[in-house]
DNA sequence: ACCTGAACACCGTTCAAGT
DNA sequence: ACCTGAACACCGTTCAAGT
C-alpha cells in the first residue's frame, strides 16, 4: 500500500528569475546561444513560453541577466593581497569562465546594460590597482589593456575549430585544402609548432599575461 | 520628345556574389547584424529572397563571406619594411576596420571557415615576423598576443554605450542610477578621468600596442 | 542559367482570457 | 499572482515551377 503524497518530490518548482537565468545558461553551454530561444527555455523549465514574460520583460533582459551571472563566476581575489597576484588570479579565472561559456564573450559587445555584479566586479578590480599604487591614468591603461587581452584571447580560443585532441586532424585537413605553395608561413608554423607534441594554444595565455604584468610593474616603479 | 532608351542607366545589374556580399556589409554597417536577413538583403538587391540561393548555399556562407571581405580591408604593409613598423601599421588598420564594422568582431568567434583573404592575411603577417628575425616560438607568441589585443580592444570599443560626443551624458546617466556609495572606484575613475576634457577611449589603443611592441623588441634582442 | 510563388517549420511578442 | 491559447509579423529554407 502506498502512502498518499500531497507534495511529491518531483513537484514542479515555481518559476523564478534565478532558475530562469541558470537554465538559460545551461542551454547555451550545451547547445550554443543560437539554441536559446524563448520556446526552448520554456520547455526546459516545463512551462509555456508566455510564462517567461512574467519574470523578464523580454529576451534582451535574459541576455543581460546571463552575462551578469557569468561575471559573477569570475574570482575576485581578496583586497589585501598584492596587485600583481590579484590581477593574475582574476585574469586566469576570467579566462576559465569564458572558456566554460564560449557564447558569452561575443555577447559582451552588444550588451549595454551592465548588471550590478558586473559593475561590482569592475569596481573591485579598479580598487585593487589603486591600492597597489597605480595613478588614475595608469589604472585606466592597465585595466583597458588587461581586459582587451583577456576578452580577445577568449574570443580566439572560442573560435578555434579544434580542441586539444583534434588539433592534428583538423590542421591536416585544413592544410590539405590549401592550393600548392600557398600560405608557406602558415604551413611552416603549423608543421613546426602547432603540430608538435605537447602543443597547447591555451599556454599562450600565460605568456602574454605575464608580459603585460611585467610591463606595468616596470611602469609603476618608474611612476613613483 | 524623349528618346527611346533600350538600356536605361538604372537597369538592374545581374546579381553576383560580390554585389551580394557588399550589400550585406552595407546593411550590417547601417543597421546592425541583426538587420541582415535573407529577406532584407534580397529587398536591398531588388530581388526575391530565393534568388540569393543561386549565389550562396545558405546564410552561413554569407557570414563567412563578409568576414573574409572585412579581412581584405585591413592594410598589409609591404614586405620590405621593418617588422615593428609593419606590425604597428597592420594593428592600427585592423582596429580602424573593426571600428567601421562593429558587428564583425564578435562574428569572428563563430566563423570556422577562414576564406582565402583571411588565410593570406595571416600568412603575410607571420612572414613579416619571421623575416624580422622572430623564431617560430616567438612568432607564435607575438601573433597570438597582438591579435588577442586587437580583437579584444575592438570588442570593447564596439560595446561602449557611447561615442566620443555623448560620453558625459551617458556616464552621468549611468552614475545617477548607482545606489549611493556603491562602486566608489568606478565613480572616481569616471569623474577624474573619463569625464575630463580631451578624454578619448581610442587613445588607449596606442598605449597598449606600443607596450606590446616594446616587449617583443626586447625579447627579440635577447633571443639572438 | 537564373529567378520566383507558395509553403513549412521555426522565431519573439501581444492580447485577452483563464485559475 | 501566475499561467496560458491563439494569433501576428517575422525568420531561413525547400520544392516545384516559371522564363
Amino acid at each position: 500500500m502506498t502512502t498518499r503524497v500531497p507534495e511529491p518530490a518531483t513537484k514542479r518548482q515555481p518559476l523564478n528569475r534565478d532558475r530562469l537565468l541558470s537554465t538559460a545558461i545551461a542551454i547555451a553551454d550545451a547547445s550554443g546561444i543560437g539554441a536559446l530561444t524563448m520556446r526552448s527555455l520554456a520547455q526546459a523549465l516545463d512551462v509555456k513560453p508566455m510564462s517567461l514574460y512574467h519574470h523578464v520583460a523580454n529576451k534582451e533582459e535574459i541576455l543581460d541577466g546571463i552575462i551578469d551571472v557569468v561575471f559573477g563566476e569570475i574570482e575576485l581575489p581578496p583586497a589585501d593581497i598584492d596587485w600583481r597576484t590579484a590581477m593574475r588570479r582574476r585574469a586566469v579565472s576570467a579566462r576559465q569562465v569564458l572558456a566554460r561559456h564560449p557564447w558569452a564573450t561575443p555577447l559582451m559587445e552588444s550588451r549595454r546594460n551592465p548588471g550590478p555584479v558586473t559593475l561590482g566586479h569592475h569596481d573591485a578590480v579598479i580598487g585593487i590597482l589603486r591600492r597597489g599604487g597605480f595613478s588614475i591614468q595608469l589604472t585606466a591603461h592597465a585595466y583597458s589593456m588587461l581586459d582587451a587581452y583577456i576578452y580577445g584571447f577568449a574570443l580566439q580560443e572560442a573560435g578555434l575549430p579544434f580542441d586539444n585532441e583534434t588539433v592534428p586532424d583538423v590542421a591536416q585537413e585544413m592544410m590539405a585544402e590549401f592550393p600548392t605553395g600557398a600560405y608557406p608561413h602558415l604551413t611552416e608554423l603549423a608543421m613546426e609548432h602547432v603540430l608538435q607534441p605537447g602543443y597547447d594554444y591555451g599556454d599562450e595565455f600565460d605568456f602574454g599575461l605575464d608580459l603585460i604584468l611585467d610591463s606595468f610593474e616596470a611602469l609603476l616603479r618608474s611612476d613613483r
